[in-house]
DNA sequence: CTAGGGTTAG
């Protein structure tokens, strides 16, 4: 251990030699006048009092009523008693007050600290984040000739995760393996594992894993998890299968691995394996149900999960985990209503409430009850994170809000103390992109301070399609295809942009540089939601659907309706070199207008039209809906990979702005 | 004392 005491100076901790406590002799007073009581009644006496104590602090909720009843446990004479204060300390570390003030001057009163005392101590430093210290305490445990324990060392496992240091974790392992007796012991070799886990290194927890004599749940499950997050769902199944006893978290974990890996669809098949087998279902459970509703973007998924949360006993007014998944599920399916319904409901909200709100209501066009929400966020005193100000900036870019914006992003910092990060600047060019700063938007990429990411030349390239910039697109994709030079959209976006210019020399140039690369378009799709939740799927220029023949002739009826109101079909949308008979054909059979045929055929007019599409809806479209709202009186709902629009009697939520 | 968790982006 002497490498460990050298490496971290101890010169912030004293351990004073321990003399012979006085208080020790004070506290003994002999007491004639008492009975004699027999020594095992005094015990039973003191037995008591101790287990008093230990519930009297389980119940402190102030640092008062702590000194309070810490004072109590001095007059009793029980300022040693190492059982007492180290529930003492740990309550102080889940309070969050500093070990140096007071924990770490209880603990300097106490002559013999047990390893339990010294334990405490170890562990408090860690979670407040003093490492360093942690170590520390432990080095000199060591030099007063105290063994450790086992939860030693899940502390000091879990402290090296914080600070992410596994050389640390290196070290102290190897100390585990010198003091011998916790090779095969689980506490210390799932804190171990768990520690490998979290900074990365999965060969060295396998390696802990396999080399386990005996393994129980934990360890399995935290390999599970470990595969899981690493996107390798099929390994995590395979250890899954492996368990011979599986409980409700091992469940949990496939079902979220699998909801946080984009695969709704299985996370939902698990969840009802597990219900099969009669298997619980908790909170933990649930957000992971919920996550996977909100991919699928399904009303009637929505519906369902909400009703087994409130069957459950997890609900969404009391839970507040429970309560924001709904709120972003509901966003997600296309009802920022009912998310704002739960919203209300709530007793309780926290930050994760109010920025699953505020996204929800940027995500739907709502720039000003999500500025509202914002301040009222403000006034109830919780702090909003970097996350809630990316809700905020989306708000503000996607309603052309740009003074508001920059008002907010100046005050991220000088108000709240929240630095932006990539994607907040990411925010700020798309706002000054999507008004059509596109100049000081490229200026913003090219002067931030923090190396710019796809997010940032994206939004850019992004702007510089809505406003028709060739020069600034061809800068932005440049540095595009360095940072993702897979990534398809990227490609299409230029020679989209290209084609809208008219620069057809320049397109055929993107296309071979795609050809080269065998990079292939991914096929439009859309879904259309019907009455009952049945999912229809339409591709572009598919005509299979046996219905294909009345919704052309229902296209037709429309455009010419259109027309008389004066719409023209927007040629700039179709980015190949055709005549303009051919464009007019091309942009008809897109997507979204199958599925928006299909629905005015078969949705009854009490109902919303519901549509998904794969990728962004083209500007065709969106006029064309506005129109077809507008001629219908109907309403339609479009979620594209970005945002919701809602139609209605003419008009868009996002009042052109996407 | 060790395992599963919600909000973000072009």
């Amino acid at each position: 251990m002497v490498a460990l005491s050298q490496k971290f100076s101890t010169s912030s901790l004293k351990f004073i030699p321990k003399q012979f406590c006085q208080y020790h002799l004070q506290q003994i007073q002999f007491q004639t006048t008492q009975p004699f009581i027999p020594f095992s009644q005094l015990q039973n006496q003191r037995n008591l009092l101790e287990s008093h104590l230990i519930s009297t602090l389980n119940g402190c909720t102030s640092l008062a009523q702590i000194k309070q009843t810490h004072a109590y446990v001095i007059r009793k004479g029980l300022d040693q008693c190492c059982y007492i204060l180290t529930k003492l300390v740990r309550i102080l570390t889940k309070m969050g007050i500093p070990m140096d003030n007071y924990a770490k001057l209880v603990f300097d009163q106490v002559e013999y600290p047990n390893p339990f005392l010294w334990t405490a101590l170890i562990r408090g430093y860690a979670l407040q984040g003093h490492v360093k210290k942690s170590v520390c305490v432990y080095s000199c445990m060591r030099e007063e000739g105290s063994l450790p324990v086992s939860f030693t060392f899940s502390a000091l496992f879990k402290a090296c995760c914080t600070v992410l240091d596994v050389n640390l974790g290196r070290q102290i392992h190897t100390q585990t393996i010198l003091i011998g007796g916790f090779s095969s012991d689980l506490y210390v070799n799932n804190s171990l594992i768990d520690m490998y886990v979290k900074l990365g290194f999965l060969g060295c927890a396998r390696k802990v894993f396999d080399e386990l004599p005996e393994k129980d749940l934990i360890s399995w499950t935290e390999l599970i998890v470990a595969y899981a997050e690493l996107g390798d769902m099929e390994s995590a199944g395979e250890l899954f299968d492996k368990l011979p006893i599986k409980d409700m978290v091992a469940w949990t974990a496939m079902v979220t691995g699998y909801a946080q890996n984009a695969k709704p669809r299985e996370a939902l098949e698990f969840f009802e394996r597990m219900q099969n087998e009669g298997v619980e279902t908790d909170e933990v459970t649930l957000v992971g149900v919920i996550s996977a509703c909100a991919q699928l973007g399904a009303a009637k998924y929505a519906n369902w999960v909400r009703g087994i949360a409130e069957n459950s006993g997890f609900d969404p007014t009391r839970c507040v985990v429970v309560g924001s998944a709904l709120i972003d599920m509901y966003s997600k399916c296309g009802s920022v209503e009912d998310a704002y319904k739960v919203f209300e409901a709530m007793e309780e909200r926290n930050v994760f409430s109010y920025s699953s709100m505020i996204a929800g209501f940027a995500m739907h066009g709502c720039a000003f009850a999500a500025f509202e929400l914002f301040h009222e966020m403000l006034k109830t005193g919780i702090k909003p994170n970097r996350v809630t100000f990316i809700g905020v900036l989306t708000a503000c870019s996607h309603t052309g809000m740009v003074e508001q914006g920059r008002q907010i992003f100046a005050s991220m910092e000088e108000e709240f103390g929240v630095s932006p990060a990539v994607d907040h600047y990411a925010c700020m060019v798309d706002l000054l992109g999507r008004a059509g700063c596109l100049e000081e938007a490229l200026n913003l990429a090219e002067t931030m301070p923090l190396e710019p990411n796809g997010g940032v030349w994206g939004a850019l390239l992004g702007a510089c399609r809505t406003y028709g910039n060739p020069d600034i697109a061809q800068i932005a994709a440049n540095h595009l295809f360095e940072l993702e030079p897979n990534a398809i959209g990227n490609y299409i976006l230029l020679s989209n942009i290209y084609a809208s210019a008219g620069r057809w020399n320049d397109v055929s140039t993107v296309r071979k540089l795609m050809r080269e690369k065998g990079l292939r378009k991914n096929p439009a799709c859309s879904w259309l939601e019907a009455k009952k939740g049945v999912i229809h799927e339409f591709f572009a220029g598919d005509m299979t659907n046996p219905r294909s023949g009345q919704m052309k002739q229902e296209l037709e009826d429309l455009l010419n309706r259109l027309k008389a109101l004066g719409y023209q079909p927007n040629m700039s949308s179709v980015a190949y070199d055709v005549n303009d008979e051919e464009k007019r054909r091309l942009l008809m059979a897109h997507s979204e207008k199958l599925a928006l045929a299909f629905g005015l055929l078969t949705i009854s007019a009490d109902w919303p039209i519901k549509i998904m599409k794969n990728l962004r809806i083209c500007e065709d479209c969106h006029l064309f809906m506005c129109g077809v709202s507008q001629i219908t009186g109907r309403v339609i709902i479009v979620r594209d990979n970005l945002r919701f629009h809602h139609f209605q009697a003419g008009k868009c939520s996002c009042g052109n702005f996407w």
